[in-house]
Order: structure tokens, then C-alpha cells, then sequence
RNA sequence: GUGAUCGUAGCUCAGUUCGGUUAGAGCACCUGGUUGUGGUCCAGGAUGUCGGGGGUUCAAAUCCCCUCGGUCACCCCA
């Protein structure tokens, strides 16, 4: 085994082929889905001054003990993204883009936790945010976009829940009767779910544990609480929904683990995923943050999903797993390899994806590794070839009978045979 | 941060209960099966500080302690 300090460090990981590009056909199919709806790419840092995240909350987890920060030489207080949300709004205050902004991101963030299924410490997310307008029905486009998203990758078994956290009024009103309905049964209530009463009383309807399920059925409903303007945006916003055809479902006990949301909150989970971790995206709307980051009051509403967990999603659908060859041609050369040297670079640049064998191994070993490649095609140059300027196509995929050609007819009969 | 479980060749694992000859298998890899041809078959070959450190013992992959890492769950979230 590898020595400690020559491994990938605790909660991360290499990502190699076929992997690799599934992730980034990924990133591709959401760029596509998002671009249709002219939402375009924002650029963030990797790090922030610390105090761009610390306005998501001081009772968020996220912040309070997950977050990698530092020092840099010149003394600042930095940190490496836990999210992208608090980026891309800091980033809207900063310069003030016409409204509404409509913009996709991609990329790791960081988050000092214990992995498990589905989690790590460096993990890949992509995500919208749209600032500038309230309209219910821009929810309605940001859930939709999600959604077409998970449908392009072939996704069925994906599952929406939307809930209205209430304007900011609402939510401390809320928040209020439910802390008085759990202090009322304090001692039924498990002993880590009393102490998030204390921090973020909201968050123990999150609770996963046995003990705390009667007392998070019988407390108070968020609905109710709603202000008639709130429950007019959550209205539209299923209206939206059904008009779209997308089926949700609304789940009072939603809350989301980052306190900026207001009104409109929403999660995607997969049910073919069998693990703790089964929330593949998620999202709301946040209308103070703008202003809390320095810019002007604007509304705003977006979502992340995981890529890490997304793709895990896919591969218990059996869905997205095609991983092509990467190479359509292999040049054989048993003359000591400089006639490949050339070749290959005359038929990589007609566009035809080519791979070759080093070190002048046997012609053997040569077919050998040509079989491997997943080519289609072989083209072998021995002596023979050399010497009357042909060279050789063998198929690798049928068994046809090889045939000698004029080398200067290679690319035209292989756009034949290929294309 | 808490708990459970695991760590032996590149990969999947056997061997660990009751310590004892040069630590094994399959897959993958390399060479060959006559002198230029892959996918099947056959023959041969290379490969491990048995995660790391310490201890017990004549003797440790095997027992004990510490540590690092993986996996899963709690927590939290994507």
C-alpha cells in the first residue's frame, strides 16, 4: 500500500476514465438544458473572505464547523466554498449585472465532514441562480430546469417535494410555536434533537431518529403560518408545477440546512438510492442575501444538485453509463514506428480519433493492444508497405478479409468505412 | 465530532478462529506456441515492507496496544 502522505486525502478522490467522463458529459447536458433557457455560465473563486460565508448563517453546520478556512501570507481570513450560492450573490453585488441575472455554475466545493455514501469532503456540484424578480413562476422555471435536467440523463426515479418556509415574519412566527410545541415534550425528545432546538429549531424537524417521529407528526403545520401573501406565491408556484406536468409533492417538514431560504423551498430526492444521503438537489428562494452581501434588495431563487450523487442515482437506474472507445483507429507499425509517428498525425488531424503502439513491440503484441484500444480499425505498416507506399486496414469488429490499399487513399476509405 | 465494520499482489478475495516450512487463487499484465496479425485456447513469467508503528513470543498476516485509511450509520447536507 501507498504510503499516507502519497494517498488522496481523507473524504476525497481520483476520478479516472470512465468516470471522468461521465462527469463531464454531465456538466455538458446541464449546460445544455440551462443555456436553452438562456441562463449563462458565472466563474467564481474556489475561496472567499470568510465573511461571505458566514452570512448563510451562524447556525448553519455548514459554516459553523464544516468549513475549511485559512490564513493566507498576506493575513487575510479565507475559506474554500462549502456552496456556491453565497459566490455567485456576493458576485451579483460586486458588479451589478441587469436583472433579472440568470446564471449556471459548476464545480467542487468543500465541506470538512465524514464521508459516507454519497458525501465527500471535495464534491462537484452544478446549479442555477436567478436574481431579480419574485414572480412565482421563475420558481416554477428553476424547478423545471432541474427536472428536465435529471429526465435528459435519463433519470425516473427522482422524486420532488416543495414546501413554503414563509416570508421572513412568518418564519419566526412559526418558529416560535414550534420551539413552545417541542419544549412542552422535552424529554421525549431524542437528546441530540434538543440541542438543535436550542440552535435552529426548525432543523429538528430534519430529525432521521426513531424517537423524535410522534412528536415531528403532531407539531405544528408551516402551512398554516403562511401570510396570504406567501401562500398566493405558493399557490402559483403549484400551479406552475401542474401546468408543467411535473409531479411534486408537498412536504410541510421540509426545511432546508442553510437558513437564507425564504418562501419557496424545494428538494429532489432519488428513490433508487438506497442511502442516508439520498437528496440529489435542492433549493429556494433567498430574498435578503443580496442585501446581506452588500448589494441591493433583490430577490432570488436557485438550486444546487450534486454531481457526485446524481451520478450514483444514475448508476443504481442503470441509466447514463455508455462510456464510448476512445479510439476509432490504431496504427500498427513493425518498421521501428517513425511511419506511425506520421500516420497517426495525418489521420488525427482528418478527425478520426487514433491511437497507436510504442516501444517497436512485436507485431503480436501490437494487435494485441489494437484489439484493447476498442478501435474499429487497424492500420498495420510492416516492410512490405514500406516499400510499395500501401498500407493495410484490417477490421477488428468483423472478420472480414484485410485489404492492402495506396497510402494516400488511407483517409478517404476510412471516411468510407467510418463515417 | 459519535458509533459500527473492514484494511493481504493493479483489481476481487482465500489464509487470521486454535501463532510455526520460500504468503496463495482468479482476473488483469508480460513472453512464447517457428520466421508479419488481435479477440478463444495452451505453456511459461513478473508482481506483495499482509495499511503503518510499537509490544508479547524461539516464531506474528494471524495475539495485544496505538495510529492512519476505507465503508456504512448518526449528525449535517448535494
Amino acid at each position: 500500500m501507498n504510503d499516507l502522505n502519497f494517498r488522496a486525502p481523507k473524504g476525497t478522490r481520483d476520478i479516472l476514465w470512465p468516470d471522468s467522463e461521465r462527469h463531464q458529459r454531465l456538466v455538458d447536458i446541464f449546460s445544455a438544458v440551462v443555456g436553452e433557457a438562456g441562463y449563462t455560465q458565472v466563474i467564481t473563486p474556489m475561496f472567499e473572505h470568510i465573511e461571505v460565508f458566514q452570512r448563510l448563517g451562524d447556525a448553519t453546520d455548514v459554516v459553523r464547523k464544516e468549513m475549511y478556512d485559512f490564513q493566507d501570507k498576506g493575513g487575510r481570513h479565507l475559506a474554500l466554498r462549502p456552496e456556491q450560492t453565497a459566490s455567485v450573490v456576493r458576485a451579483f453585488a460586486e458588479h451589478r449585472p441587469n436583472i433579472p441575472w440568470k446564471v449556471w455554475y459548476t464545480g467542487p466545493n468543500f465541506r470538512y465532514e465524514r464521508a459516507q455514501k454519497g458525501r465527500f469532503r471535495q464534491f462537484s456540484q452544478v446549479g442555477v441562480e436567478a436574481l431579480g424578480t419574485e414572480d412565482p413562476y421563475l420558481d416554477v422555471e428553476v424547478m423545471a430546469l432541474a427536472w428536465r435536467f435529471y429526465e435528459r440523463l435519463g433519470l425516473s426515479q427522482i422524486k420532488l417535494e416543495v414546501n413554503s418556509l414563509g416570508n421572513k415574519d412568518d418564519r419566526v412566527r412559526f418558529i416560535d410555536t414550534l420551539s413552545q410545541h417541542f419544549e412542552k415534550y422535552l424529554k421525549d425528545l431524542s437528546e441530540e434533537s434538543q440541542k438543535t432546538l436550542e440552535a435552529n429549531p426548525l432543523r429538528v424537524l430534519d430529525s432521521n431518529r426513531e424517537q423524535d417521529r410522534d412528536l415531528i407528526a403532531s407539531a405544528p403545520n408551516m402551512i398554516d403560518f403562511l401570510s396570504e401573501d406567501a401562500k398566493k406565491h405558493f399557490l402559483l408556484v403549484q400551479e406552475g408545477l401542474n401546468a408543467l406536468d411535473i409531479p411534486f409533492t408537498v412536504n410541510s417538514k421540509l426545511v432546508r440546512g442553510l437558513d437564507y431560504y425564504v418562501r419557496t423551498a424545494f428538494e429532489f430526492v432519488a428513490e433508487s438510492f438506497d442511502a442516508a444521503q439520498n437528496a440529489v438537489g435542492g433549493g429556494g428562494r433567498y430574498d435578503g442575501l443580496a442585501e446581506d452581501l452588500g448589494g441591493p434588495p433583490t430577490p432570488g431563487v436557485g438550486f444546487a444538485i450534486g454531481s457526485d450523487r446524481t451520478l450514483l442515482a444514475c448508476e443504481a437506474e442503470g441509466v447514463f453509463q455508455t462510456s464510448e472507445s476512445v479510439t476509432e483507429v490504431f496504427v500498427v507499425d513493425t518498421t521501428g514506428g517513425l511511419a506511425a509517428v506520421s500516420l497517426t498525425d495525418q489521420l488525427r488531424s482528418a478527425g478520426f480519433k487514433t491511437d497507436r503502439a510504442w516501444d517497436n513491440r512485436s507485431m503480436k503484441a501490437q494487435m494485441k493492444a489494437a484489439d484493447k484500444s476498442g478501435a474499429l480499425i487497424a492500420v498495420i505498416v510492416g516492410e512490405e508497405e514500406l516499400a510499395t507506399d500501401t498500407v493495410t486496414l484490417r477490421d477488428l469488429r468483423e472478420f472480414t478479409e484485410q485489404m492492402e490499399i495506396k497510402k494516400e487513399t488511407i483517409i478517404e476509405t476510412l471516411r468510407k468505412r467510418l463515417r
